[in-house]
DNA sequence: ACCTCCATTGGACTAAGGTCCAATTTACAC
DNA sequence: GTGTAAATTGGACCTTAGTCCAATGGAGGT
């Protein structure tokens, strides 16, 4: 599948504000799609690309913060701008600790949005490339067969195959075969690339 | 040498705000020091231990901002609790993003201050103990004779003897032995805890 | 019943890594 | 010049890991 366009989503209770960040993130040539309220975004599935989120802070019903909040714990993890036009600075602290990458009192120029936008997408990409890369190899790790999996977090602490055997109470030629399928599954010929994937898929690596 | 005391160090230009947040400080039990300005500040040479910065915005000279940038540019890392009489919402944004662990408006209440501080000394352990396994591993790589140190780049990519030996243009038994030197001077036993090391430490390992 | 996947193990080898002992050459500092 | 550290290499040998071929037994699904 090809690269999915970026985009742009902006949730805000007022249609004004939305059509205008439309227009403005259209200008640039950025795809934009606008939402009234948070459990309308909430509905439209993720995207499949690079995005970010442009909110406001004060709705009806749940409040931008709220929002961030859902979404965290939905592990939908999405860059969030947020807009508003009466927060205080507790409020801009909170949100830019669970996160936010930026928080943008009005008025604000369009340079500024503009700004902050590219610069969420920018990291969003990154932030997608990480999660591409780490649900491949987990994809990878789940292929293993239970037995598999026992000894491929062996082999990546450093134990020897006669130690993996004594301790999983089998003989160290059937370790041999079960580490020679682990490292055909996980598509690597040497033991450094394989710690190396363990260490990315937060596998526990040797004690130091 | 026994583990140092926390100190909470306090800068602010207003002196009875000094006398005020050293007392605070003092009455839950911690170790407090306030300096009138940030030159000041950075003349005390850097504690060894956990400490943070309760630091004031405005000041005259170098402002709270200011000495964050200084301090971030010589790589003294300290978490920062900025405190203010007249902030606003992008400045306290921008020491967000600066890295800060919270900003608070005044008036504060103690309890906000002394949460703050809490958190920010547990953050600087875990950053203090992080950078002490760093520094500890960096240490031992700089042990390692210059030959040595490429074959350990090639070993933690998962590289044969063989290969090793004939990228360098030596034999293979010349890469044994430095090997084996790389591995003692490491203080590793297998080459899964070696590139469990090189990852700490940035070194770069395979591609896959 | 039959088939597939998983787990196991043996034998026979090959290849790769590690160890001990020993020796040479070069560069640089005292 | 002498000494030290670094880099090199050889030989002999042992330990580990990996490969090819072959086979058995159990669990679960068709």
């Amino acid at each position: 599948m090809k690269a999915a366009e970026p985009i742009v989503f902006v949730v805000d209770d007022d249609a004004s504000v939305c059509k205008a960040l439309d227009r403005l993130i259209r200008s640039v040539g950025l795809k934009a799609e606008t939402f009234p309220s948070a459990k309308d975004f909430l509905r439209r599935e993720p995207h499949n690309g690079p995005s970010c989120l442009v909110l406001d802070i004060r709705m009806p019903g749940l409040s931008g913060l709220d929002l961030q909040r859902e979404l965290a714990a939905k592990d939908y993890s999405i860059p969030i701008i947020f807009i508003t036009g009466h927060g205080d600075i507790p409020m801009s602290v909170q949100a830019m600790k669970a996160g936010a990458v930026d928080f943008l009192p009005k008025p604000f120029s369009d340079q500024e949005l503009l700004d902050a936008i590219h610069a969420a997408l920018e990291k969003d990409t990154l932030a997608r490339e990480e999660r591409a890369e780490l649900s491949n190899i987990q994809r990878r790790i789940g292929s293993l067969t239970p037995r598999e999996h026992e000894v491929f977090v062996r082999v990546v602490t450093g134990m020897l195959n006669k130690q993996i055997a004594w301790e999983l109470g089998a003989s160290e030629k059937t370790i041999k075969v079960h580490r020679a399928r682990v490292m055909e599954k996980m598509g690597v010929q040497s033991v450094a690339e394989l710690v190396h994937l363990a260490e990315k898929a937060g596998i526990p690596t040797p004690k130091v």
